[in-house]
DNA sequence: TATAAGGTTTGATAAAAATCGAACGTTTAG
DNA sequence: CTAAACGTTCGATTTTTATCAAACCTTATA
């Protein structure tokens, strides 16, 4: 059984990853977008208004689906992000009404 | 007058900096330290068991203090960090409490 | 089924952050 | 006043992250 110690740093290995994936404009701007739209529709990852390739598009997409902030619909050649907006709010609460304002 | 997109872009970029700030191990572990300690203490600089030079830890101390996370005591020889805890809990409500469980 | 329209992966490059040693500054102790 | 102790700044290096083009993969459509 892990004593306090080992509880907290693994819980807070698990809020750096979500921070360090939040950490950058881009992705910050797709999970406010996300965040703010109420009515939790999943949204094409071309509708953000990214001004990059689609390569790095790809990989901040990923990015933010490994560390759970999105969940990530691939159907080849159409890509959906969904906010986790239920799992987040369990796992992290606070953060999405944090990041709300934005 | 600034519009929405502007005040919300200048919300972001403080937001921003913030996840910056944090999202590195130590400067994560020196916040949460600092949050825990309910009695808001001023603490060494060197009393957060960080083992690295001294050069890196000024490096991020500097930046903590830069972005307003924390207050940066600088007595020549001696150093001390406050965590800005009210000015926090005003100007991004519910960091603390998001950070507290790490 | 062939082709077009995305998305993803890979490999290479560019940009940003972290790190340290050395030189310097500031305070305190002797 | 001098030396010791500690923090900061500077310059260079290493490590990490972001970025893109090209090749590839998946689905939809003619």
């Amino acid at each position: 059984m892990p004593n306090d110690e080992t509880k907290n740093s693994s819980k807070r290995d698990g809020m750096l990853l979500i921070l360090k994936a939040l950490a950058h404009p881009m992705r910050l701007k797709i999970i406010v977008d996300l965040i703010n739209d109420e009515d939790d529709a999943e949204r094409h990852c071309t509708s953000f208004g990214l001004t990059v390739s689609k390569a790095t598009r790809s990989h901040h997409f990923k990015l933010l689906k490994d560390v759970g902030l999105i969940s990530h619909i691939d159907r080849g050649n159409h890509s959906l992000a969904l906010l986790r907006r239920v799992a987040l709010e369990e796992e992290y609460p606070g953060l999405i009404h944090l990041l709300k304002g934005c």
